[in-house]
DNA sequence: CAGTATGCTAAACCGTTGTTCAACCGGGGT
DNA sequence: ACCCCGGTTGAACAACGGTTTAGCATACTG
């Protein structure tokens, strides 16, 4: 995956400057409206030297997506944590200053579906499953029907704190375009209360939802009428 | 909020029909990429025009947001849903053909962080909140510490079943950047499950939770170290 | 030392795109 | 019939932005 020049002293040049620039920009103001100049003279460079050395915008793009994603998985991986809710969060809290780009830069790549977005969420998905299947294998978590659709709600769920983070943050009374610490502790009370507790007092919910599931099953087709029915019942 | 021309007649002309063909771009392309001309030939008229109606390509936009947001919010209203979680997904389900050009743009006005995306997500969490505070109120739900905050954290999950509906598909298997009824349908009952049982099979997660929070509650500044602590214990 | 590759810049190129402008056209009022 | 006025067009304008190119300096090589 690494694409870097032989040399990792020579790295810390003006390659890795433009590189480092870029993921500045891309990540406060998206792939579309970053452009090469105001990156190259964040850079102190020269438009051109952008191109000389990545060749085009796309592919300083797909270059930026390689270096975030490295440095975040190997993070990841050296903290060795179970959950990847908890290693993204982690390394969120561990130290904002330093992470909030490499959190922004991934944040756009998901919300714009690039293709190191597809990654992260692909691979936190895939961790998240696996917490999920041996949570419910030692008795720590609950039995899914579907590990894996557990798995990508969870995920959906963390990851829409940062994809959504100002919209998270408004909804509380702060303001700013991440989510602040204060806001992120506000979330964390009651995220534990509903996966611990779950949202609904009894099984009401959850016998229609199965109910309407299994009658709909494969008696009309796929995807028209009974859907709306089912999902009016399993909310209301 | 209605900024139509007084007759409702007089509306099916070029300028709704412009009005309409931006619509559908910037939901398909965002707001940035789609451009003028494209959505001129959309709606069979020439660039010009469209300025000439709207002023600006920023005014259009938020003649579809007010045209958007009208239109959601009143078959909103008409079904007088309780839930907001409820009301957007039977939107969707209704008729997926008819509604999925606007829940594609208003995912693209909440992602873009758009003032029509405000709205929509302030009134989406304001109603989720009401419902959750009536369900703890006659016992059909849980009753939380923090209840504006719950409801913030359901709606964003709604919420990223929309904007990251790629994703979803993808790691259901499914592809196609829009939510599938068949994936839609297979989220439905773990969702259930999730809202019923919770996720861990017992409360030590929340123990650990309130003991940390209550422990760095104001003994330190406010946003550092412990956070990180907090969550890792939280997690783990 | 000559020559050649390498890092880099400044300027130009050129397609895209939001916006402006002058003209046109059909219809209603005088 | 004339005028005028709103809707409409096509061309032109201007800015932006990705990319190209020519050139320059520095450093390494034969």
């Amino acid at each position: 995956m690494r694409t870097e020049p032989r040399s990792p002293i020579a790295d810390l040049n003006a390659r890795a400057k433009i590189r480092d620039a870029a993921v500045v920009h891309f990540a406060r103001d998206g792939f579309r409206k970053a452009n090469l100049r105001a990156i190259a003279a964040t850079a102190g460079v020269s438009a051109g030297l952008v191109i000389h050395h990545f060749g085009s915008k796309d592919a300083l793009r797909l270059a930026c997506d390689d270096h975030v994603l490295g440095s975040v998985l190997a993070r990841a991986r050296d903290k060795a944590t179970p959950e990847g809710l908890a290693s993204v969060l982690q390394n969120y809290l561990a130290d904002p200053a330093e992470f909030q780009v490499q959190i922004d830069y991934l944040s756009r790549a998901i919300a714009e579906d690039s293709p190191a977005g597809r990654q992260v969420v692909d691979a936190i998905v895939d961790e998240t499953e696996a917490v999920v299947r041996a949570g419910a294998f030692d008795g720590s978590m609950n039995a899914f029907s579907d590990p894996r659709a557990v798995a990508v709600l969870i995920t959906m769920t963390s990851l829409s704190m940062m994809t959504m983070a100002s919209h998270v943050g408004r909804a509380l009374g702060f303001d700013g375009p991440n989510l602040s610490p204060a806001a992120m502790r506000r979330m964390a009370l009651p995220s534990a209360e509903l996966y611990t507790h779950g949202l609904y007092a009894d099984d009401t919910v959850l016998r229609v939802t199965t109910d309407a599931l299994a009658g709909s099953d494969a008696t009309t087709p796929p995807n028209h009428p009974t859907q709306t029915q089912l999902i009016r019942k399993a909310t209301t």
